[in-house]
Order: structure tokens, then C-alpha cells, then sequence
DNA sequence: GTCTATAAGCTGATAGAC
DNA sequence: GTCTATCAGCTTATAGAC
């Protein structure tokens, strides 16, 4: 792995766990072990550091959404495979909450220029989500349906975080799933 | 209102619409008209504000669920006024997400010591949400029930937020009101 | 490509006059 | 209680040697 490519890993692990404000050069220099002074060989600023980060990011839920996608023919099996990320990433989403939906909220607070493709993030999931549901026969409120897992994973990654409690979410990921084999 | 009052409520409004870390002294100090060093005279710490501002919501929410049991006797009728706060606050949300779930997702990212109190401002919400369900007759899953109505409000007030979409919160105020009735 | 050295600015925080 | 003046430390960012 190239110094920029583990200098993107090191960002987006670090904006993930303190925030990108909270993130300096100086820690993500530590991290890949490189000087400050060599970071900036590879990034000028650090909006450019946040924007590979979060092209990093489309990137690998692109590839998840496929991984998913070969994994199951059945559309209620695969929006169940984004239902329960919420319990495959537990220990992660309890201590830091949910990558997309704590980097949207902080872009919109700091009004960040990068805040769209932050959002991008969200539809990545919201469209895919609505392909299931339009291959299960809901065509007219797939995007609705979609949207509405989207607002479960949201409460639920943020309520985890705050209580980190285990059996909230799976008492919620049951009523969901629920929830969906009603559809 | 006496200087102390006023900078917490103007830091109260600042770390809700910039965040905590990103809201400077001098912001603060500005947003009063009052100079950095009398601000020193007040708070000590910027840790001190945060706590102030924190005890200021606790009261401000003690207030808000006494109004409503004040509005109506009835519990389901008290769910709903909870519930329909992501309509009635709606430009604010959609702007800065929800005060309370921003809020602890930024303190848990900093490992600050007060996130424990910011967590209480749900615990308030959740609660008496699940006083409400008791009254309903739900003894035995009040609390799933209150934190399930909680997860439904954090997960709009995010997706507000990224989208900004007015009807998406319609419909979910709906969704869930229509849940509440089956109870 | 990587380093050291350093600049310029903002941050939280203090001292002391009025 | 409020002010001005100031501090040390950290931040992003640059210059230039190797």
C-alpha cells in the first residue's frame, strides 16, 4: 500500500473515531508514521485529505453493495444484510456511532463544501435499498420503504452509541425485520 | 437576563448550530458583546460553558415534558406531541440535526468527560416516554416502546438533515402516529 | 519522496488595570 | 464586572535540504 493510500486509511479510520474536525495532520502523520512535513508532498490541504476520504468511502460501499448483491438472489435477504450491519458493526457503531450519519451531521454544522458528497454517501444505500424493494413488487413507495430503513439504521446507530446498549439493538433489528416480512 | 445567563444561552445556541469544538471563546464572546477576558471572569474552562449549557437543556427539557402533561391527560395524545417535535422544529433540524443526538455523537468522538450528562438529556426523554406506555397499559415493554419512539426520532432528524426533505419527516410522523394507534 | 525547520494564525487561558 | 494586553501551545501550511 502506497504512502497515500495508507495516509487515506489512517484519515478515514481517525475522522471516524474523533471527528474530522477533532483530527489533526499531526495524528494521521503519526499514524502512517511519516513527518508533517512529507503529508503535504501528498495533500495541500485537509479538505483534500476529507474528499479522498469520502471517495474512499463510495468506493468500498460500492463494493459492499455488490458483495451483498452476489451473496443473495432475494431482495428481502439482501435489505436484510443492511438491516443487521447494525449488529455486524456493533462494537464499532457503539463506540463511534454511524460513520455516514456523524460525518454528514458534522459537515452540516462546520457548513464543509464537502458536505454533498458526504450526503452521496446516503443515497449510495437509500438507492440500492429502493432497487430491493421495486424487485419486491413496491414500486411506487420503494424510495419511501427505503428511506425508512435508512431512518431506522440512523436512530438506532445513534441511540447505540449513546447507551451502548447490545440488546436495544437487537430488540429493534427484530421489529424491522419484522417489519419487512409484512412487505 | 444577567451576563452569565446570557453566555450560556448564546453557547447553547452556537454548539448547537457549530458544534462544540468548532465554537470558539471569541465567538461566544462576540455573539454577547462582551471581551474574551471578562469572559473568564464567568467560566473558567470552555468545559465549564459546556456543562452549564448541558444543565440549561436538562431544565428547558424538564419544562418542555411538564407543558405537555399539562396540555393532555391522555398518553398516547403525550407520544404524539414528542413525536411530532421533528414537524414542529422542523427548519432547525433540518439545518442542524437534533440538539440532543448531535450533541452526544460529538462528545462520545471527543471522549469528553460530560458526555455521561448529555446522554441523561435522552434518558429524561426515554423516560418519560416510557411512563406514558405504562400509563397505556404496556407495564412490562414501556422502555423498549420509548426507545423504539426515540430511535424513530433520531433517525429522522438525521436523514432531515442530509436531505432536507420536508415530506420524507410527513410521512414517517405519519408512519410511526399510525404504529402508535395499534398500541 | 521524505526529511527538518519554521512561519503565521488561532486556540484556550492568565494577569492586572480600571 | 469589565476591560486591555499578553501568553504558551497547537493548528494548518510552507521552504528548502537531502
Amino acid at each position: 500500500m502506497g504512502t497515500r493510500e495508507q495516509i487515506v486509511a489512517a484519515a478515514d479510520r481517525l475522522f471516524y473515531e474523533h471527528g474530522f474536525e477533532h483530527t489533526s495532520f499531526a495524528a494521521i502523520a503519526e499514524a502512517v508514521r511519516i513527518s508533517r512535513g512529507n503529508f503535504y508532498y501528498h495533500f495541500k490541504t485537509k479538505d483534500e485529505i476529507l474528499a479522498a476520504v469520502i471517495a474512499s468511502r463510495v468506493e468500498a460501499t460500492r463494493e459492499m453493495l455488490r458483495s451483498w448483491a452476489d451473496e443473495s438472489g432475494d431482495p428481502a435477504e439482501r435489505i436484510r444484510l443492511f438491516i443487521r450491519i447494525v449488529v455486524t458493526n456493533g462494537p464499532d457503531i457503539r463506540a463511534f456511532g454511524c460513520p455516514v450519519g456523524t460525518l454528514t451531521a458534522e459537515l452540516a454544522k462546520l457548513r464543509h463544501p464537502s458536505r454533498p458528497e458526504a450526503t452521496a454517501l446516503f443515497t449510495l444505500f437509500r438507492d440500492w435499498l429502493g432497487e430491493q424493494f421495486t424487485a419486491l413488487g413496491h414500486e411506487t413507495d420503494a424510495d419511501a420503504m427505503a428511506m425508512h430503513v435508512l431512518t431506522f439504521s440512523q436512530g438506532v446507530a445513534t441511540l447505540a452509541n449513546a447507551f451502548g446498549d447490545e440488546d436495544f439493538v437487537r430488540r429493534e433489528v427484530d421489529r424491522l425485520e419484522a417489519w419487512l416480512a409484512t412487505c
